[in-house]
DNA sequence: TGACTCATGTAAGAAGTTACATGATTCT
DNA sequence: AGAATCATGTAACTTCTTACATGAGTCA
């Protein structure tokens, strides 16, 4: 459902592209929010030309094809940014851990929590990088805040993590 | 993958359960880490015991049946915790659609980030009603983590929701 | 020519959702 | 007796991951 209209967004931001490039421009940009893989974008391109969401503009070298998102599809986008709840229902792997991790002795718990706070900080480096850009049209004010969102989020996991660790050390 | 870690972890703190049970369980506690339903869970616990992780311990009432952890199972969860590294990648519906949200004329998108920091502190409610339970044996200590890591994550998205609102109101 | 990148596709399987189906027990 | 809840299961479907397969063009 979100990765077709993270396809149609693509093409309507940045102009007519082959499925190998929105599969690039997918591990740059929309990746950090929403990941997905060549063997899973293929497919629902060839979903999204039947169901007249997108469309085949040509070909080029080596047997690649072009396609710009249609009129209907960017009404489609739109629609589901104002009329469709989101879903939600978070999915941590790192939380869930955390629900049980009394299991394990705190050494390993204090190491594991210290681990998370690492990872958290590469992210936050990346995602820093990026705030750094200048902001100019409207498609990159959107991205900013995307970013700034993980960027907030981010800083808040950090301390926990590290807070976590503390309190862990001491059990 | 991490089903299988939610139903050992739930079994090892609850004690012997049902699948029934389980369920619920999953509803109350983990559901706020990691989201399950019946229709998962059953055929779950099948594989579970035919892996050796849990075991049947009886059957009660209407047909129910009893499992519980076995030592090889909660050995398998404590591996888990320690040395399998989590699966990142993010999908936040919300952020894909923030993404594209230049799309959408300043009002719209004003309300869609008002309706986000509503739904963020509707939930974060929820889980300051948690926080304020005591807090005495070892899983529970667990528990609380999972809650401070909501809490902290929910503040700072409300405070960026507001920010994007305010922001998208000028556009 | 051999290695690398570009480019697309599918197949097998795991994971997750939704709906259907059934029967036991409890409560009013 | 009828409604509600307890209790388990499966079937159909969608989504996602991983791996296999293939071929064209580029560059050293």
């Amino acid at each position: 459902m979100s990765l077709k209209h993270g396809l149609i967004g693509l093409l309507a931001r940045e102009g007519p592209q082959t499925g190998y490039q929105l599969t690039k421009a997918f591990d740059r940009s929309v990746n950090f929010v929403w990941h997905a893989v060549h063997g899973q974008i293929y497919p629902e391109l060839a979903r999204l030309v039947e169901a007249g969401f997108i469309r085949q503009t040509g070909t080029g070298p080596r047997g690649s094809k072009r396609y710009e998102a249609t009129p209907e599809g960017v009404a489609e986008l739109r629609r589901w940014i104002t009329d469709v709840e989101p879903t939600r229902g978070t999915r941590s792997e790192t939380l869930l851990r955390t629900f049980f991790v009394y299991l394990v002795d705190p050494d390993a718990a204090e190491a594991f929590f210290r681990r998370e706070a690492e990872e958290y900080r590469r992210e936050l480096a990346v995602l820093e990088g990026f705030a750094a850009e200048r902001v100019t049209k409207p498609s990159e004010r959107a991205s900013a805040l995307t970013v700034d969102s993980g960027v907030r989020v981010l800083k808040a996991r950090i301390k926990w993590a590290e807070s976590a660790a503390d309190e862990a050390s001491g059990w």
